[in-house]
DNA sequence: TTTAATAGAATAGTAATACTATCATTTTTA
DNA sequence: TAAAAATGATAGTATTACTATTCTATTAAA
């Protein structure tokens, strides 16, 4: 089975359409290699034109800074995500196991898919771990909201929080504890990693760890 | 009745006490206010040396670099902040009790206590919920976490960790639910103020709804 | 009381960052 | 085959994040 996943990124993101040239497929992929391997303070759009052999002007030509490319990568990974949701959950009906799949996307790396988005699926994990809550703790947060940059997490956060609701209507704050749940499965990530004394982490598998402690966190708090 | 309270900062955090001198506090206040104003990332040495009347150098005189001044307000904060949990829970013995105290202190603005620090304690918890992740999401955090800067952090958490460990001694996690308590209580006000429909905020008061919502995720997580 | 150390002000300078502008050349498309 | 678009090459600017030096005022130690 070989099947090309395709979804659009909002077009407030870019200047130029990163995905329709060669170009700017490799600005994109190397970014990702780039904001993984500096961090995003440290990555410059003068490093990642070493890096292609092109010039700084040029990737100004697709994006506009590198917080608009930090979201359009960001963007990419949770319509992905949502695309996972959905293709997870297929088949399923019962809302306990629905639930378990999300935690498990959640905590999990993405699967390497061949084809046109041949992105460092490892690194684009670890971008949104330890990047992805700079893209919106920014002064000009409700600038940069009204282009809907935010639309394919809202919409992630929506389906899981709808998926909460079918298991127990009477929750009151299913978006409130579907973010609470993303943000905290990147966080417990990195503090497993770099400040273990934050977390209950054990020396085996982290991945676990904070699998467990989510699932266990949800379904206490959902029960009906 | 008026008390000083004091605190030692990890003096790795300066390089000359700003505590000691006018010119210091000066600049750490001030610093409160600038971070706030226009957010750390245009937050600059040069806009702060003018804004009280001094030179770039001077304030290079205090503190190495931006970040290791917000690492030092932040050391404040959470210094002060376990100062109040303990001063809250005195003569507390029910752990219900007193973990709501906690929740409380986690969702209220600081009070504001006169004398030698009169830092805006409403800047100031808003640069803890905007701005505190940055300190930590940094690629060198392994080289700064050997200086114990995130030491008062950490001392709170264990702190509320016991606390939960107390009323459940059987449940698994209370480190990775306190830094979620935390981090949550700072992400949904975020979000309520900013981008609202990844919450279940409604009109009304905004902090009594992170207040509810973080009780009850508590108290059924931990759930005998 | 003189000396010496320190704090801070003033100024200058550097490398890097985050852009913008211009113009020539190559590639694509009509 | 001409026109349009994409890219490369180069240059330039304001700002940032520092470092260094020199001078003066203040304070502390001998």
């Amino acid at each position: 089975m070989d099947f090309q996943v395709s979804f659009n990124v909002n077009n407030k993101l870019f200047v130029k359409d990163p995905e329709n040239t060669d170009l700017g497929r490799q600005i994109v992929k190397n970014a990702i290699d780039l904001i993984y391997t500096l961090g995003f303070e440290q990555f410059t759009f003068k490093k990642l034109a070493i890096e292609i052999q092109t010039t700084e002007a040029t990737i100004y030509r697709y994006f506009e800074n590198k917080h608009k490319l930090l979201l359009y990568i960001l963007n990419w990974y949770w319509s992905y995500m949502e695309f996972l949701v959905m293709f997870k959950l297929q088949n399923l009906d019962n809302p306990e196991i629905k639930l378990i799949a999300v935690i498990d996307l959640l905590t999990s790396d993405l699967p390497n898919t061949s084809g046109k988005f041949d992105y460092n699926k490892k690194y684009l994990n670890q971008i949104v771990i330890s990047e992805s809550s700079k893209a919106y703790l920014v002064k000009d947060i409700s600038e940069i909201n009204k282009d809907e940059v935010f639309k394919p997490y809202k919409d992630l956060c929506s389906k899981i929080a709808d998926l909460i609701s079918e298991y127990n209507p009477k929750y009151k704050f299913p978006k409130s504890l579907t973010t609470t749940l993303i943000e905290s499965s990147h966080q417990q990530q990195f503090f497993a990693d770099n400040l273990p004394k934050l977390t209950d982490v054990c020396e085996v598998n982290q991945k676990d760890f904070v699998r467990s402690f989510l699932k266990d966190l949800l379904f206490k708090t959902i029960l009906i």
